[in-house]
DNA sequence: GTGAAAGCGCTAACAC
DNA sequence: GTGTTAGCGCTTTCAC
């Protein structure tokens, strides 16, 4: 029976039933709910009273449709269960509350089509913008471009964009790796490795130029040899391990990209070098809580800042929805965040 | 200058501009691209071509208010960074993509006010069902009986409901502590501790009572000095701890709530008993991947199904979203699922 | 097999 | 300070 008071409290009270409620017009409630000025108080003050009353709740579905803005933005990470990225979705999350927005969060799991699938239910739901840590392995920006080509902006995380046509945030990854070699150095090591991510992410190569400026700023020559690359995969680790610790000289100490590359190789030494697992000191990025448990843990971490790469990207993409989409000539931004180099203490 | 073709492009494709370009009407566009059966293969087929030579991507946000659906599925976990809950959110979403739904993920971060507030962002956007890991310390259920008031259903994952109103699927806590004690009894201990959770949460009293059967199922008397409740703070477990250790006759094997309160306890030994802690032997919930670095860890595990639970409720969900909300006489449904006992080879 | 038209709930000119 | 009205893009009866 539609019509009936039943069906209209099913429905929910909408700002109609209000009106009709108060002998008044759908717009002055609707101007009354939006505080405009030129409502009175009175007026006003009626409104929201029986608003109250009867429980209404304003339909953000039709408020997003007729204003052609659904007060969403998404957000693609590679994978949640990744703590760094988990923080980084937190800094999100917060901004966007903040904004009165809401955030769709995805996982790409490293796959370059699920990504492109997941842009597409984005546009289709009209998202007011995205934010976005590419998958390791994309090539093209296409998706993305698309986004920006239909006025949806689109800011990066963590990985850097393959063109120029993006704002981007990250971690310095170059003075992060600095840090974290001068450590060593400091420490007396003059033999240092470097267990380099995958050669085609930006974010390697910069750590691994941020470890040879150490070298060179005090003195010690680069050798090719004691910079391995891994896959991120545990058996990739070991393989790495096996040829530095094979070496005629083999390192003293060894500067990883990612906190799991650092426990894997920890673990190599467990197996294969027992004797050696105590000597060799390791700083690499990524701080997470569990090191507090390990026996044998990395000397230092450098922590990178994701909660507050997550807040700058929302801050960023926030002006860029704020912004009116003529003006063609965009500056794209990269930021970088600062790292912190954080010891870890044997006792407690 | 709206109207012009520039504006066209920038609002994106209607499906009033492919009826306009084939002379047709948009409800047949309508329900040529919804694949009506009264529409003849030939007027589906230029419709649909035309669709993707322009480019054209529906306005989700005009169907959802259309329809009064937002095919979009809240999610309420306490915390992102807890693996347990990350887990079950996977499945949650996995499940919600292949019916052709949004999740959006939201934080509680155990604040109720919190709760109360996202709660209400998700009836204001209309969502068309919840899942929820409520807060622990929640007493009543009002803003989920509230949302079941007007029609959206709610499921409950890992926390038990406060009324008997919902749905609810969780981990068979009982059983799973029933493994872990038996595990220990077979390995021959006697004096068996149990660090139980919050005394609030049924989950503690499921697994508390699962310890205490498998004790009774081997003859061993239930000594009330031997259970001692945490907080599931550090300090709360090294408190604990303290007291059990003192115990004239401490105990050998300890079984655990979760992951963070055994490596608090393992913790707590080499501090202050490092003689002993490789002669304390635990079990208990979770199976972090972490463990595996781990010098001194469990004996073994209670693997819970998270990602299963996620995907059962939101089956469950989906199975009340399609139902008529017209009979009132539901009976609410609590699924169990089973853990499974890992056991940790020292050996790799 | 196709079309005309109403309407979902809300906002924003514009008129008074 | 308040009311009238058009319309956002889509689906869906109901006619033809």
């Amino acid at each position: 029976m539609p019509g009936t008071i039943q069906a209209a409290m099913k429905r929910g009270v909408t700002i109609k039933d209000i009106a009709k409620k108060l002998n008044m017009s759908v717009s002055t409630v609707s101007k009354a709910l939006n505080n405009d000025v030129s409502i009175s108080a009175l007026t006003s003050e009626r409104v929201k009273a029986l608003a109250k009353q009867l429980n209404y709740i304003p339909n953000e579905a039709a408020r997003h449709f007729k204003l052609a803005k659904s007060f969403t933005l998404g957000l693609i990470i590679p994978d949640i269960l990744d703590q760094y990225y988990a923080v980084a979705a937190n800094g999100v999350e917060e901004t966007a509350e903040k904004n009165g927005y809401n955030v769709i969060l995805t996982q790409s799991h490293e796959d370059e089509q699920k990504e492109d699938r997941i842009v597409d239910v984005m546009i289709r739901n009209r998202v007011d913008g995205v934010i976005v840590s590419i998958t390791k392995n994309r090539t093209d920006m296409q998706p993305f471009e698309k986004l920006l080509s239909i006025g949806i902006p689109v800011v990066c995380i963590g990985r850097e964009p393959k063109s120029g046509q993006f704002d981007y945030v990250s971690s310095n990854n170059h003075d992060g790796a600095v840090m974290a070699t001068e450590f060593l150095i400091g420490k007396g090591h003059r033999r240092i490795a470097h267990l380099m991510g995958p050669a085609g992410m930006r974010t390697s190569q910069a750590r691994f130029e941020g470890y040879k400026q150490a070298l060179a700023n005090h003195g010690i020559p680069f050798r090719n040899e004691l910079t391995e690359c891994v896959d991120l995969t545990r058996a990739g680790t070991f393989a790495a391990m096996q040829r530095l610790m094979r070496l005629p000289e083999p390192p003293t100490a060894i500067v990883t990209f990612k906190n799991y590359v650092t426990l894997d190789a920890i673990d190599y030494l467990k197996k294969y070098y027992p004797e050696l697992v105590d000597k060799v000191q390791f700083t690499g990025f990524g701080n997470l809580p569990i090191l507090h448990h390990l026996d044998h843990k990395p000397l230092a971490s450098i922590e990178e800042s994701s909660f507050e790469m997550g807040e700058e990207a929302a801050r960023i993409l926030f002006e860029r929805i704020g912004e009116d989409g003529e003006n063609t000539e965009r500056v794209y931004r990269s930021s970088q965040l600062p790292c912190r180099l954080v010891v870890h203490d044997d006792g407690e």
